[in-house]
DNA sequence: GCCTAAACAGACCAAACGGTCCGGAAATAT
DNA sequence: ATATTTCCGGACCGTTTGGTCTGTTTAGGC
């Protein structure tokens, strides 16, 4: 019942060693030797945690949908505790995950299920189903929000509240890509407030609270 | 001088090949005995036309970057042909590339140059910074049409030119990264076509061409 | 304090992988 | 025709890589 020794502690520090590689090599170019080194550990302690490399894998995919998701919800919630009304709602979730970005020195590492997403072939269809299942989350998540707006905002152009919801992702996964290729720390955030921007013109909202 | 035989085509069968396979399974992914059997040669053959593994990456980066400008360039002019406008050459570019993508049956394969970027840590200096160089271009190819836009049509909120020109390039590559996740080929053209509906917003065009 | 099982360390292994080498076919120059 | 060079087939090689195995240490249950 009790976790003994301090098992799950190494287990957490391959996690994250074998997270920061994938996000600088792929996930192929991520090599099990190569994180033994990068956590101070050896092939031994590895084994004993993960049976396979391709378990590691989901283990590291399915611990970053569920700490994307808490960040998601608890952004959510923030942003629905500051006001009431949809649009307002999501124009602050997006603003945000703006200062979230803003704060960095460095670009973003980058967004694991994305990095397996260009390596899809290789993986089985549970890891793929469950890439499927945390991108529709995140759609999902949003698009309720714009059904509200759309019905509350008449929208200047007919617009789709699915595609606006998966717009922010689209938004932030190619600003990802641009920042790492630029190594330019801003793009996130410089992205996020356009499509912030669109949002406002969209719905011919009032100024946002700075 | 003159290409003996036919080892240009195989040349060009190998990149094909291999371009294919980095698409699915990430540069790393890609094993070479993997491309001798997709493209049906040898190992003699493949090693003849590359030295190694990491100049055919470079050939399939160059190769895929002027590809890829040749079509920007071609784009941009049928755009400038079919109005003098820079606002509507935009918005007749960004539905040249809805209209692309639109007819497509199953998800864009992906963009090359965003599989290296999630594997960049792997690639030397000279291949980094052709990616840089890459993106930049594109860039700046819009941003100039875009500084001119912003002194003929005062934008309804203000807006940086390089900004803007990325978000195409933004939006494209988070397009092609949940086509692939999501198995939607029309992800790509839909997210354009919001790009779209923003520059129109934005500086207030008329109504684009139908 | 003793037992048990988890939590490692590290040598070892088989397969996969990138790359070499040499022989031969095929096309071109002379 | 012959020499020469490109082009390619395929056996071969050293290293890397994912994974195994055995032994040892360490932390709790009693």
């Amino acid at each position: 019942m009790s976790m003994r020794k301090d098992g799950l502690a190494t287990r957490e520090k391959i996690l994250d060693g074998a997270r920061d590689l994938v996000l600088r090599l792929g996930y192929s170019g991520m090599k099990i030797d190569h994180v033994l080194e990068h956590v101070g550990i050896t092939k031994g302690a590895f084994f004993h945690h993960f049976k396979t490399k391709d378990e590691l894998a989901k283990a590291l995919l399915r611990r970053y949908a569920s700490q994307d998701a808490l960040i998601y919800a608890e952004t959510r919630e923030q942003a629905e505790k500051l006001s009431d009304d949809p649009l307002q709602q999501i124009l602050i979730f997006i603003r945000l995950f703006e200062d979230m970005f803003s704060e960095m020195t460095e670009p973003y590492p980058g967004c694991l299920l994305a990095s397996y997403v260009y390596e899809l072939q290789q993986f089985d269809d549970e890891t793929r189903s469950l890439l499927h299942e945390t991108f529709a989350r995140w759609r999902t998540l949003l698009q309720e929000k714009f059904e509200l707006i759309v019905k509350k905002y008449p929208p200047k152009t007919p617009v789709n509240p699915a595609q606006l919801a998966d717009g922010f992702t689209v938004v932030l996964e190619g600003a990802f890509i641009l920042a790492k290729a630029m190594n330019d720390a801003r793009m996130a955030s410089e992205q996020l407030r356009l499509y912030r921007n669109y949002i406002e013109l969209l719905f011919a909202a009032p100024a946002p609270a700075r």
